[in-house]
DNA sequence: TGTACATCAGTGAACGCGCGTTCACTGATGTAC
DNA sequence: TGTACATCAGTGAACGCGCGTTCACTGATGTAC
């Protein structure tokens, strides 16, 4: 059946990584293996090579990937207006049921924390610079410097959701994070 | 060699988990393996099967007590002041340039949170109950319930501290916590 | 208290297994003329 | 436009390796008398 087109190849390379955007959020980078991912992505493992130099470099651009889709939205309005709603649209979106259940679409940071601090190379300085891409998107402008804090209640609270495992429990905890989110405003 | 009498039996069983609860929050659960913690408890991996009935056992007793060691100053204070006052250094130390380097003697749940949302049975159970634990610790007073938005603010800021690897940005992370948690008080 | 014996904590070789990676191969794609 | 050939995307068997777990063994501990 090979060779595929150029054109195939990249439709591959964007199956793969979409694969392994999910499973890594959904079951953790160490315990997705790269035949798993590849299945997922409906080919078979040898050819991974053809795409990734290996796991590591898999896990950078997968990283990536989830990164700029969760925060395209956002990044994509212009005025100030806009970005404010897009703000509020955002934590609302991230403080609900729907993600504390879905965590292979959703936020890579609260999916992936730990298993990203420990991470080396590319996959180390994408988790640093993630950090301050969605915290400068969260503070509402130059004289705030909450985007830090805000972004800690959203993972925290996001964190302790689905580590409660008691719909009630979980859907107070994100209650509980919407009205201190709202106490966080900008510093005298 | 062999056999220890049972007073070393029980001094081997504390060496195992403490080199657990350490390596685990360190390295990650999964990354850890039973030959590691039994050589940094000072043995061979054959005897492990004589304390625990495998690792997902060692996970849970581990685990416990962690979340027990650093638990355990708050809880042992009595009076509503002492409680203050203890409340007050716990999330002092929480959010100390000390805590966010220091991994594995840290808090358990900012170290593993994902990895310990996958996890299943007795430590599934465990870390519902240790984020309750927490919490109510955490909060004022019984018409207080900002418990879970004080600890996901904690939980939050440490793991984004440790993602931006940069001493000064992860001390204004750091302050920015300390700054919006006193914002959180009893809601009307 | 002394002796004989069963117990069992810890050792280290061995087990099957799945991991990340390599490689010979296939055959459609893309190119040179 | 047609033909000959090099390229290379994807396949699937195979590699060495470390994992969790098992097991025969050792010899001090704990017990029965």
């Amino acid at each position: 059946m090979p060779r595929m087109s150029e054109a195939e190849k990249q439709k591959s390379h964007a199956r793969i990584l979409d694969a392994a955007a999910d499973l890594f959020r959904e079951h953790g980078i160490e315990a997705t293996s790269v035949s798993e991912v590849m299945k997922a992505a409906g080919m078979t493992h040898g050819g991974f090579y053809r795409h990734f130099t290996g796991k590591d470099d898999l896990v950078a651009e997968a990283f990536q990937k989830a990164v700029d889709d969760v925060v395209a939205g956002m990044e994509n309005s212009s005025n100030a207006e806009t970005r404010e709603a897009a703000r509020a649209d955002y934590i609302e979106t991230y403080l609900s049921p729907a993600h504390v259940t879905n965590r292979k679409k959703g936020c890579p940071m609260a999916a992936l924390g730990p298993e990203l601090i420990r991470a080396e190379g590319e996959t180390h300085r994408e988790t640093a610079e993630a950090v301050n891409r969605v915290a400068s998107l969260l503070q509402g402008g130059d004289a705030d410097h909450t985007g830090y804090a805000r972004l800690a209640l959203l993972i925290g609270s996001v964190t302790l959701a689905r580590m409660v495992n008691d719909k009630q429990k979980s859907q107070s905890i994100l209650d509980s994070a919407k009205g201190a989110i709202t106490q966080l405003s900008t510093p005298g």
